[in-house]
DNA sequence: ATAGTGTAGTTGTCTATACAACTTGTAGAC
DNA sequence: GTCTACAAGTTGTATAGACAACTACACTAT
């Protein structure tokens, strides 16, 4: 605890890391044991431990009580994709949201919505329509079902001043989360709502986020391919 | 540790989850603080510590020293991305993987090349385009360019036996990756290669790989959109 | 009123120890 | 040769205690 600030788990941390990044532990390799990494550091095995153990959590290794730890065969890459609201992401990078809804109803659920949300076939559901702006430039149709048991009040919602996703995550918090993304052409509803030619390929995202027992809402949301990518960057 | 075989450092976990779950908890409310949490649950900090502490870094609770602990604003959601080579992914499906090499060769490269790969304009790199069948049938076409300082050898290698990805995993250990995914069309030499409409939407995944100091190679895949999708299930 | 001080409460880290659960290899019994 | 039993080594979990770093709030002196 005398070369740096960081604290001593982070420093085995770091000389792990350092040694897999270097290629003097290769994939399957051997890892030294706690017990000889508390002699080398001069620390209890606790704080060995601690360090391994949060390696082993991040998928750079693998651990089996009795056998030993060895380094990962496949170096998991863990992001972290926030579900979060695109009003806020519009705010973050400093422009202007605005948003405009296209549709606001109670529907009766076809047979395969019935089956995502888990109700019976021509159930009462929710459903909107909107399309979201960053600076007057459509970068979002959000279409969107939602389980009346989640949020009985759906319609009554003023979504000028809030969106779908603030909303759902206020009345029914979030406990699981499906998704699928893929690359697909745009109904020619859709096109017309983004301003975009119906050739012109989207990428779109269905969500599917469960609340507790209830399936709360399934969500088609579409981005113009042209005006948006998801990004990422990873360090292991 | 006497209702269930769990630890009890994932018991404690588990009900502070269940209380944000079932809304006792909202995103903002202060959750008990450690000593609370020992005397209720006859434990001592260290445990709970370790509980509060994972439930932090999977992005449940927001913490601040000296002042307590909070449920986070937003759920984030951690997936794993694995960066697999995708000779494995197929057989993981049972089915039958096989490639075509359609180009391996040396290039010069040009201005945007030479900067994601940090070298000068006009330094050689390696290039090779290939396709993946599952069962025969065009799912991945991976265009891909190989700094040579990381993989030297890479024009000998005998892509029939093995894959880019998997070779480049054994002579450059992976240390970071950057991403970036979007729909788009395919290029006209692409859309042949898959066997596909020109005017089918792809999902495009450029991918940069780097390791250590060098940047190991940038590699752009094409998936037909109607053949694949990324999907993804996270539970809190 | 304002600025500074102190104190209680909270989280972050580390130690030393202990036992449990499991794996692996070896020595011995048959 | 084969099986069993044991021992050594490894990781998983839990404890009790300690100190450090920080925050928030109340209180005091100005």
């Amino acid at each position: 605890m005398s070369s740096t600030d960081l604290p001593a788990y982070e420093q085995v941390k770091a000389f792990v890391k350092a040694q897999i990044h270097s290629g003097a532990l290769r994939p399957g390799d051997a890892v030294p044991s706690e017990a000889a990494l508390q002699q080398q550091f001069g620390l209890s095995r606790m704080t060995v431990n601690r360090a391994m153990t949060e390696l082993a959590t991040e998928g750079l290794l693998t651990r089996m009580r009795g056998s030993g730890t060895v380094v990962a065969q496949w170096h998991r890459i863990s992001s972290t994709l926030a579900v979060r609201d695109i009003h806020e992401e519009v705010l973050e990078r400093g422009h202007r949201h605005s948003s405009k809804v296209l549709t606001l109803e109670a529907v009766k659920a076809d047979a395969a919505l019935a089956q995502t949300l888990g109700l019976r076939r021509g159930a009462r559901v929710f459903h909107s329509v909107m399309v979201h702006y960053e600076d007057g430039v459509a970068i979002q149709l959000e279409d969107r079902h939602v389980n009346p048991a989640a949020a009985p009040d759906y319609l009554q919602v003023d979504f000028a001043h809030t969106t779908p996703t603030q909303y759902l995550f206020q009345c029914a918090p979030l406990s699981e989360a499906r998704y699928s993304i893929e690359a697909a052409l745009p109904t020619a509803m859709e096109a017309a709502a983004l301003g975009i030619q119906g050739s012109q390929p989207c990428l779109v995202i269905t969500r599917c986020t469960i609340s507790g027992a209830h399936v709360a809402s399934q969500g088609r949301l579409v981005y113009p391919g042209m005006r948006y990518s998801l990004q990422g960057n990873f360090q292991l």
